[in-house]
RNA sequence: GUGGUUGUAGCUCAGCUGGUUAGAGCACUGGUUUGUGGUACCAGGGGUCGCCGGUUCGAACCCGGUCUUCCACCCCA
């Protein structure tokens, strides 16, 4: 007991089953991705730091989990920085390596790397782990997949529409239904900042204004005034508030707000030009939302702004974001690339999918035949009859050791029980002689006697 | 990074104001049943009470530290 094994804070292992249900909402998304044209590329876990730090602001650099040099470190390691133990000088001394933070800034340094080589307008998709070095909590860990797909090299705002649809797509398939794809324009946030003459506050306004649905408004007042935006100025801003509606009743009140900035206005354009085309196109379970508090993520997207949140009534913090950023690329020097993407959370997807329990049992279903195992000329025969239903694609195993007393046939029994496999086969001399099988299904505990084709066409219908 | 919370058998937990050999259910192993699991009955194995240190005649219980769990903040998927 005293040295039981165990795993870092914040990660997890996957039994069978769980990795079942990862990969059914992996696939489900690969799937979706590949329908709406995305290619799969996929780039290391861990990266150059320099490629990393400074792009997730001072918050991020600090979650970035940094690996430690190899060889002799510290005599590499500047004395006087080492002497007066200021680790944020240090780091970059003795880390020059760093776990992937995100999926989104490696890709754009995989563009810029490969720009020559590269079709664009590139749509493409990754899914892979990511790690980040903070508090876990639920829905939250230290490492977590994402499953991302950008475009870059178009400004079209059919790409912000047609991620709307990927998003109902996807979970339209999974059977999540009822979640909500908010959308956010950072332009309207800019046009609201610049009307009310508080623009170079833009990040603190849209931090408290983010919160209104978890501080209220006199939370958020309290908060922007403490900020130092004049009380006048938030005056402006009350109808904020209260906003509600549909996405174009919405859209008008803003209107109203923005005439005067012509940022706003674009934005709402923007917004309006999206909201058109779903209303026309459809969706199949999801519904698009306007929410002018949405602001995560504004240090880069420079347009719109997505976030999903979880059917209601599951208290799950937001399953997917995205959004756009006209200047992706730009970081690592290629300029005037515009990049649009969103994010799946698979990890809070599978929570909230568990938690509604909307995973299919085909989903997680392994072996569907097992053959008890009676001794060498039974399992021989036993073999023959694997076989064929492996080819007809239907999973099927024999025990691998013989049975030697009636304890053993219980063991086998009960190993088949534990494993959750449907259908058993009996198959001893006397069904050799008969050349047939004797097939119990585990769940109804009924047993009938038939021929390997017949069980095979059971599978088939 | 801040505040709080949790840690006793493989799992879920009980253990009164510190007092002798730390309990239950489930799971596990064996048996009642030598071609049959899941339901019933009987028996059994398994814990230096997260770790380190301290207080005490005596600590699962009190104190400090540390790790871990979960929650809130920050931030985020």
């Amino acid at each position: 007991m005293a040295q039981k094994p165990s795993i870092p804070k914040g990660t997890r292992d996957f039994s069978p089953t769980e990795v079942a249900k990862r990969s059914y909402v992996i696939n489900t998304i690969r799937t979706q991705f590949k329908h709406f044209g995305f290619q799969p590329i996929e780039t290391p876990s861990f990266e150059n730091s320099s490629t990393l730090m400074g792009k997730y602001g001072e918050e991020g650099d600090r979650l970035i989990f940094k690996i430690l040099n190899s060889g002799d470190y510290l005599r590499k390691a500047d004395k006087n920085i080492l002497a007066n133990a200021d680790s944020g000088a240090l780091t970059p001394q003795i880390s020059e390596k760093a776990l992937r933070y995100d999926l989104t800034v490696p890709f754009a340094r995989y563009v810029v790397q490969h720009q020559n080589d590269i079709v664009f307008p590139f749509k493409r998709y990754q899914i892979q782990p990511v790690w980040r070095a903070d508090r876990p909590q639920k829905g939250r860990f230290r490492e977590f997949y994402q499953c991302d797909a950008d475009v870059v090299g178009s400004a079209s705002l059919w790409q912000e529409v047609e991620f709307v649809q990927l998003y109902d797509a996807v979970f339209s398939r999974l059977g999540l239904e009822g979640v909500t794809i908010k959308m956010n324009n950072r332009k309207i946030l800019s046009g609201i900042a610049e009307v009310i003459g508080a623009s170079d506050l833009l990040i603190d306004f849209t931090v408290a204004l983010d919160k209104l649905d978890k501080i209220g408004e006199e939370g958020v007042t309290q908060e922007m005034l403490a900020k130092g935006i004049p009380a006048a100025a938030i005056d402006k801003v009350k109808p904020l508030f209260t906003l509600s509606g549909s996405f174009g009743q919405q859209l008008s009140v803003l209107k109203d707000l923005l005439a005067q900035s012509a940022t706003g206005m674009q934005g709402i354009e923007e917004l309006s030009f999206i909201d058109t085309a779903i209303s026309e196109l459809g969706l199949e379970t999801a519904s698009l939302q306007l929410d002018v508090t949405l602001a995560r993520g504004l240090n880069y997207y420079t347009g719109a702004i997505f976030e999903v949140s979880a059917p209601e009534g599951v208290a799950m913090g937001s399953i997917g974001g995205g959004g756009r950023y006209d200047d992706l690329t730009g970081i690592f020097g290629l300029k005037d690339m515009s990049g649009v993407g969103i994010s799946f959370g698979l990890d809070r997807i599978y929570l909230v999918m568990d938690e509604l329990e909307l995973f299919p049992e085909e989903a997680i279903q392994g072996t569907q035949v097992f053959f008890v195992n009676f001794g060498d000329s039974e399992a021989a025969y036993a073999m023959k009859a694997i076989t064929a239903l492996r080819k007809a694609g239907v999973a099927a195993e024999l025990y691998p050791d013989a049975v030697t007393s009636n304890k053993q046939m219980k063991k086998q029994m009960t190993y088949a029980h534990k494993r959750d496999i449907p259908f058993v086969v009996l198959a001893g001399s006397q069904e050799i002689q008969d050349q047939t099988l004797t097939v119990k299904d585990m769940r109804l505990g009924e047993q009938h006697t038939m021929t390997v084709s017949a069980l095979i066409k059971k599978f088939r219908a």
